[in-house]
DNA sequence: AACGCTATGCTTAGTCA
DNA sequence: ATGACTAAGCATAGCGT
């Protein structure tokens, strides 16, 4: 309740740069507001310009958001129609958005170059499996890369969060819900951890790091 | 030039109706700024969240316009093939326009919610890969019991601080690297992305937990 | 997390040059 | 029409509860 400084005042909205959110909550919790916005501001020029939109997201976990005036089907399908009938004649035909973007595109992506902040996992391809006998973390970790590292580290951090999370629901009882974990720590109620999860493997791989 | 009158100031935006705007002339004017801002918005939202996304827009004439951050046809695609998967999740469908809209988008984000809560755990599905043999990841976190996330929890700890270990090895004889952020993150700065880490079914299945 | 608040950036209806 | 400008509505980052 004390408030313990009175300068201290709420900063109102700041400006930010056009690259990736880093902070995981941030991310999570804007995201699905600014999307709503963005299919609202959709649903009105269908109305104030009586146009049909639809509108395709996937999220960077490929999960499917979609907006459409109506049937979504049919809008898509009218797409596919007239792309593929009239090529690259009709002026107001752009498969990318029009001239400005390209340019923004292209600054965007003289931003990430720059400060590479893009993350190793948004760009990441299907790799030939190593050795096929292997476990992803019979990779040694000492010869990896800074870029194997960066993967390794972002989706531990990942998957740390996740397990987290499922902790969380555990303790609270709830069966379903996303809830970010605290992600500063992970202190558990105790537990005799006799009980070992079906990761011997893994844990064997861990004996060669301990010390 | 001079201004005759002081009290006719000038007016500021005015709040309007959603309905369809009949003077054609501003209706010809604004549709074409307000499209673009909304792709505008799109390609934002693309970078910040690292989303995928494409806007298929019809004028009322029927002249197409189209956004995407990518190729078009390719997320056109990889929408079709998921919306005929998993049927109208996250799909906002606001069939008509009139005034009950905003009951419509408040309705609609609580479904959202709630259906984007119980399928980002619950969401479980096919993996190309994860066919039938078993990595310790395909234990469903979902259904793990206190003791069993305790190890994991446990042994991921560990594991990241290995990780992290190494990764200030890396740092330490690398001129540029940079740390970027305080300590409870280990993302790092730079590289680029031409060497991904071996892990491909690791960060499949990572990606049913994201959110 | 889910709201709520504030201050400020961003949008845009209407007007004028 | 083009484009600029104004002013008010709207969006939203960061912080608080």
């Amino acid at each position: 309740m004390v408030k313990k400084d009175a300068e201290k005042k709420r900063m109102g909205r700041q400006k930010i740069d056009i690259k990736f959110i880093e902070n995981k909550e941030n991310r999570q919790v804007t995201f699905s507001k600014r999307r709503t916005r963005l299919f609202n501001k959709a649903a009105d020029l269908c109305v104030h310009y009586d146009a049909s939109i639809a509108i395709l997201t996937f999220s960077r976990a490929g999960r499917p958001y979609a907006f459409a005036d109506r049937d979504i089907d049919s809008i898509i399908h009218r797409f596919v129609r007239t792309h593929s009938d009239q090529e690259p004649s009709n002026t107001h035909y752009p498969n990318r958005p029009n001239p400005l973007m390209d340019d923004y595109f292209r600054l965007v992506k003289d931003l990430e170059e720059e400060t590479t902040q893009s993350s190793a996992l948004a760009h990441r391809k299907n790799m030939p499996n190593s050795g096929g006998s292997g476990f992803w973390w019979d990779a040694e970790v000492d010869s990896l890369g800074l870029d194997e590292l960066n993967s390794w580290v972002e989706a531990l951090e990942r998957l740390r969060e996740n397990v987290a999370e499922r902790v969380e629901e555990v303790q609270k009882g709830w069966s379903q819900g996303e809830v970010c974990a605290p992600s500063s720590s992970l202190l558990l109620v105790d537990s005799d951890t006799s009980n070992m999860a079906p990761l011997p493997e893994f844990l064997d791989f861990l004996e060669q790091y301990e010390f």
